[in-house]
DNA sequence: ATTTAATTTAAATTATATTTCAAATTTTCT
DNA sequence: AGAAAATTTGAAATATAATTTAAATTAAAT
């Protein structure tokens, strides 16, 4: 019974991004649907041309324009978080994801996420102490693996 | 006495850019000698474009190819450190230039400078916890100035 | 000083992310 | 269903950072 509770209150807070699209009164295409299927389910940071092999791979009429179209609707309508790595493209991940940080295996490009409380707190003040709101931050760490004996 | 060693010690270990030029045995032109002045006494995060700028202002017949050119050279001799901020272009900083992260303000793109020695260890001890020895970082706060009544 | 090899210039080219266009299609509204 | 409006497609166009090219210049070696 409290379990049913629970789910019923995971349902009513996680919104998909339909029901997002839906709440904005964005016309639903299936292109959009796809796109939107896609974020819902990715917990890694595609960009414009990864989107589209994904998309391409379930509706294949879609086209690259669409994408590109799409994920700046989306990242208007705060549905999209728009990355920028450094390397030339932008990266999108789902606005409704908790954040994460990386730690990269410089011997093998493992790529580990990580969140530490401590450290996003002391981000903050190191901004707030230079005068500034922090809004956003990018954080790498690059480490060899600990060798156990 | 002792400050006069000091001053010497300093002498020695503060390796000037033309002197690394030197060392490695690169030609030196006067447009190379140009930027390796201009990023000597620079402590900000110029963009090739403003490289440029900087460099035609003290000698305006050097070309934007010829600083791409120096840039990437510097760069792979180690002279340089090559920075990407979100926006498309690279910057590039003095490499013998003491570590520090970036505050980049979102609204004027101006880059700001801090070191916080809490936070670094911080960084070692999250690495250390997932099984790996810190061996690098890249920490970019991205931030809106506090407005001040 | 002369020679050789590297470098520079200015323009053209490449590379690549993103946007735009006209025509065709699809969605939404009545 | 039918009409109007928005969206999509595929290709072409745009934007712009970075690289390359050929001819001219310059640095370094002899």
């Amino acid at each position: 019974m409290r379990i049913a509770i629970l789910k019923l209150i995971e349902a009513i807070m996680s919104q998909t991004i339909l029901d997002q699209c839906e709440i904005k009164g964005l016309r639903m295409t299936n292109q959009r649907r796809v796109i939107a299927e896609i974020i819902e389910n990715t917990f890694d940071h595609p960009d414009v041309e990864e989107l589209y092999n994904r998309a391409s791979a379930i509706d294949d009429s879609i086209s690259i324009a669409t994408v590109y179209r799409t994920v700046k609707l989306f990242e208007e309508s705060g549905i999209l978080d728009k990355l920028e790595f450094g390397d030339g493209r932008a990266r999108y991940e789902n606005a409704d994801r908790e954040h994460h940080d990386h730690l990269i295996d410089i011997n093998s490009g493992k790529v580990i996420e990580f969140v530490d409380n401590e450290i996003e707190k002391l981000q903050e003040l190191i901004a707030l102490r230079l005068g500034y709101e922090l809004r956003g931050h990018k954080l790498e760490l690059y480490g060899v693996p600990i060798k156990k004996k």
